[in-house]
DNA sequence: TGTACATCAGTGAACGCGCGTTCACTGATGTAC
DNA sequence: TGTACATCAGTGAACGCGCGTTCACTGATGTAC
């Protein structure tokens, strides 16, 4: 006896969550639409009305997952690195290049100017804790003129910038491997406090 | 007597990519089709056919401008810095940052995962130029491991991914004073050669 | 200088498309008693 | 345990919209002689 459809489909936000990250994978970001979403889930294309209010809540939620996902990157990479902070960071950068080379579309949806939700409460805790990470990494840093924040915008400026002009021009950086070693060669010497 | 509409425009290419550029500036990304930079140039919808074969030929006709005026305005900076290396670096990163906070929508077409002719001769002369920019102002670095292109790649990461978060969180450093500070503190220590 | 003619750069109507959103609906689920 | 009922989460049809692109056309411009 094969299985009905249920009505009810159980967790359909997450499904469409899903559906969309593959449809950012597989298309870019011009492939992302919300009737597209419910089709790929599987589902009538009025559906996800009942989930996200309308697309900037979509995107937001989209955006949700790219931090969270952003966060377990740098994270597992920071695990497997040596006890030393200049190694903990060109870790966490590699977790950086690591997620962005794989999630292209995503990437461009979070930094490529479309419209969020400021007050998406998810959102707002997820992007924290992306930023949390940065953050720790550079606690060891010493602090200059500009403070500890002043180390964090460095870092993330740079990584940032290195990630998206990898992304920018893949005929020369096409490979992980390659973009890692760029990243220790552009990493400027940093003064750590012991 | 009235000047009454010449049928033929004169330069209608020009007035389009200006149009373009006015809808990029009032409404982002999200604000550009083909139909309402036709309408903004006081023409026909169907008129832009004649000088762009389709969007990805208009979208990088916007970009090429984008280039030329990303040169400009690291070049014109740099004419009023004092004579010396990292002054003139920080000096290009101010046009930089200038250029990207007056045209976040463009910023946002040029890097921001919009395809582009990749064949189109004028872009990629417009963008070569722009970062020959980036160039000149790295020869005095002395170079390291990864030799001048490391360097380059630096400065460069480090001055866009600023730029690109300036934008991001607008709440933080809402005028250009304050993110040519930032810039000013996060460039780290350089060696020249004398 | 004048004329014939080819080419160019517009017009305006029409095409079909995919989109986000709304709506009345219905079947499934959860809850009170 | 059984029943009545409210709520929830889907369906499918329909809405109007703006879009890029195509097409036959026409008026303006440029050129050959």
């Amino acid at each position: 006896m094969t299985k009905k459809k249920p009505h009810h489909h159980g967790n359909l936000r997450a499904a469409l969550l899903e559906a969309g990250l593959e449809l950012l994978h597989d298309g870019g970001l011009e492939n992302l639409s919300m009737r597209k979403l419910a089709s790929k889930a599987g589902v009538s294309h009025a559906a996800p009305a009942h989930h996200f209010a309308n697309q900037t809540a979509l995107h937001s939620g989209l955006m949700t997952e790219g931090y969270k996902m952003f966060t377990v990157a740098m994270q597992s990479e920071i695990k497997l690195a040596p006890n030393d902070p200049r190694e903990i960071i060109l870790a966490a950068g590699r977790g950086y290049l690591t997620f962005t080379q794989e999630n292209e579309g995503l990437f461009n949806l979070m930094f490529g100017g479309t419209p969020r939700d400021h007050d998406d409460a998810e959102l707002n805790k997820a992007s924290e804790e992306a930023y949390n990470v940065l953050r720790e990494i550079c606690v060891p840093i010493v602090k200059g003129e500009g403070g500890s924040e002043a180390n964090e915008l460095m870092i993330w400026s740079l990584i940032h910038g290195l990630a998206r002009l990898v992304l920018h021009s893949k005929r020369d950086t096409i490979n992980a491997e390659k973009s890692f070693e760029t990243w220790r060669l552009i990493l400027p010497p940093l003064e750590f406090a012991t």
